[in-house]
DNA sequence: TTCTTATGCATAAGAATTTTATGTATATAT
DNA sequence: ATATATACATAAAATTCTTATGCATAAGAA
């Protein structure tokens, strides 16, 4: 309850933005590392990610590194070249269209 | 091209703030409308807006009343009672995603 | 020590929303 | 005449997400 959906397209964006502060995650990490950032807003699901995650993959955005830790497995994904490039463009492409949206949901706020 | 996406699930929101703004709207106006207020980054597809407008008139969110002008159809569109309570909470969720999505891509903005 | 919760991955079926491609029709500008 | 703008509509396909599963190990609670 009470938790804001997630928009789809922006799934995608949030995990290059995570991917380029930190360096590496692993899945799981993000669904965590984003209840955290957003309080409990956004709740990631696997369903969502793990497709996703492999699908950025595929596109050559992201690198896969498997470890091991505590006999559990973890995929780490890290950016790749053209990944970094690409999350400048979602960037600012998810910034126009907030900018966009407020604009149209309430032109009196201001981003600075 | 360039235009950046409009990303699902906003644009019922979109619609909802728009009629309660202007009072009410027929269709065509509405995408005339998205493209000037947001200096064309976001364009409303008919494909889209069409579906989108039964839809909310289906769940009892909007009211219809067909017009005439120079010999072509208008259907204009307004909010019913239901449809202004639903438009707060769908402003308020909008905000919210809105509000997390600058907390995960750009910590630095802020609302004011 | 058993049961639940947390950690960690994955996929498949279905739902929701959008894009793209059409189709119809009138008005206006070139 | 022809193209563009106005104005509606729907259907097929694509995209992206939710919900429901499934497997497996670790840690904490009862």
């Amino acid at each position: 309850m009470g938790n804001s959906k997630l928009y789809k397209g922006s799934l995608n964006t949030i995990i290059l933005k995570l991917l380029e502060e930190q360096g590496k995650m692993y899945g799981y990490e993000i669904t965590q590392k984003v209840k955290e950032l957003t309080k409990g807003e956004l709740k990631i699901t696997e369903g969502a990610l793990y497709p996703a995650l492999h699908k950025l993959e595929a596109e050559g955005l992201l690198d896969v590194e498997v470890a091991k830790v505590d006999n559990r497995l973890r995929k780490y994904y890290k950016l790749t070249e053209a990944g970094e490039k690409e999350t400048v463009n979602r960037l600012a492409e998810l910034e126009e269209f907030i900018r966009s949206m407020q604009n149209l949901v309430n032109p009196n706020w201001s981003i600075e």
